[in-house]
DNA sequence: ATTCATACAACTTCGGTTGTATTGGCGGCA
DNA sequence: TGCCGCCAATACAACCGAAGTTGTATGAAT
């Protein structure tokens, strides 16, 4: 499968390929992993790929070895499936190229990994040349998703979507543990009890998520977390 | 697009296309009425087709007019979209096949519409032929998906979800109505007021259908409407 | 020094349970 | 046919526990 790509680039960040020497690969598969940072390597001339098992592990190398020049994610993680992920590494890398990788290719789950922040989308099964392709256009700040993907009636929907991503965020670690417990349709004592924190902390917490995606009640930040298909399944 | 079955009827159903004289078909579409009621006169030597616009109109004819032999069902009803309009004719209609049409081709909304009592699923783009096929066969008994549609790694997991259609069916139309409005993220002040009825009648009801489908909270219920795509977005 | 994430308690509002009343449809039975 | 009793659906109020708000405090990071 080869992809096609809508142009535009992020903010303030990088603006060539050549410029990306520091790669980070989160995917808790060990062969696509060594697959991944091979192809890299040769196909970038890199000395060294940085891999990740987990979001947790992620999130924790690069607090201690800084932040990577671009980051290949996987949809699926142990701790983190959906746009969760995504959305966690903006925040800490706010001007990172962040690429899914899956072997779903649901049109929905693209437009909500795009709508979170990705820089772009491929497939698992995509051959060597085609993704180093799509790779290095990524990292020239082309927003690439795959062939036969259109996004939607994208329009103001896509646009709210995107804002909504934007505040999910903000959200800080404990939040995010708070709000995938309340969208497992948990009471606060049994997050509290999970989280072995006080009920009312729960409650603070709750409070503060909801004024960031701008809920008032939490079946609607249920509802909200599900449209940007912030945890799937689980 | 042709279509494949699997075997297997409904329990104390019919069990012959030939005994299919009363077809009802309910979809808001002129066109789409039209050209279907046609095709069946012709195809099933039929003299009349009853059709409705929606699933409310559908409902009260029912009632008016009695049962008919088999429902053709539109997935997107203006009042009723997803699996909602199977589960509320299946309350009224517990023996007859009923097929649903629509554009989406979704695997997901495929096995939810099955797993909710549907006895086939077809395209709106099917040919001529294939759709008065796959209509004889559902109507001998099969179960007909459309080809290249797996169902899952049903088992267990649709299992349960057959079931929780079942329990959905039990729902009176002013529990649907009010459990439509909580899956819309709505307060039990505004459900009340939208139904013109006391906050205190919405707890009853909300106490009846948790009770029913086995939810403690409401964000519960919320999920498991949402795990069988009782309401699709709107 | 300031800001942010985390933590807790006191208070208010909302959600959910229980008990009860009224209505309309349906089967039996005279 | 018409009457009766029954059940299902709808309706409401009073109570209690859960959810959400506000004020405050502490340690960690910048």
């Amino acid at each position: 499968m080869t992809a096609m790509a809508s142009k535009g680039s992020r903010s303030g960040g990088r603006i060539s390929a050549d410029q990306v020497k520091d790669i980070l690969i989160v995917d808790d598969h060990p062969l696509m992993c060594d697959a991944l940072s091979l192809t890299l390597k040769i196909s970038f001339g890199l000395k060294a790929v940085r891999t990740a098992r987990s979001l947790a592990a992620a999130v924790d190398q690069i607090k201690a070895q800084g932040a990577p020049d671009a980051v290949i994610l996987d949809l699926n993680l142990p701790d983190a499936r959906g746009a969760e992920g995504i959305v966690t590494l903006r925040r800490q890398l706010p001007d990172v190229p962040i690429t899914m990788i899956s072997a779903d290719m649901d049109a929905a789950m693209i437009s909500a990994a795009m709508a979170a922040g990705a820089q772009g989308y491929i497939s698992k099964s995509l051959g060597r040349e085609a993704l180093v392709d799509s790779l290095r256009r990524m990292w020239d700040g082309e927003f690439v998703t795959p062939e036969g993907y259109e996004p939607d009636q994208a329009d103001a929907d896509d646009e709210a979507r995107a804002d909504l991503a934007r505040r999910f965020a903000t959200l800080t670690p404990q939040q995010m543990k708070i709000l995938r417990l309340i969208c497992q349709g948990k009471a606060n004592k049994e997050i509290s009890y999970e989280l072995s924190i006080a009920e009312a902390t729960v409650k603070t917490h709750i409070t503060a998520i909801m004024s960031k995606i701008n809920a008032r009640r939490r079946t609607q930040a249920v509802l909200l977390a599900n449209s940007v298909r912030l945890f799937e399944a689980g």
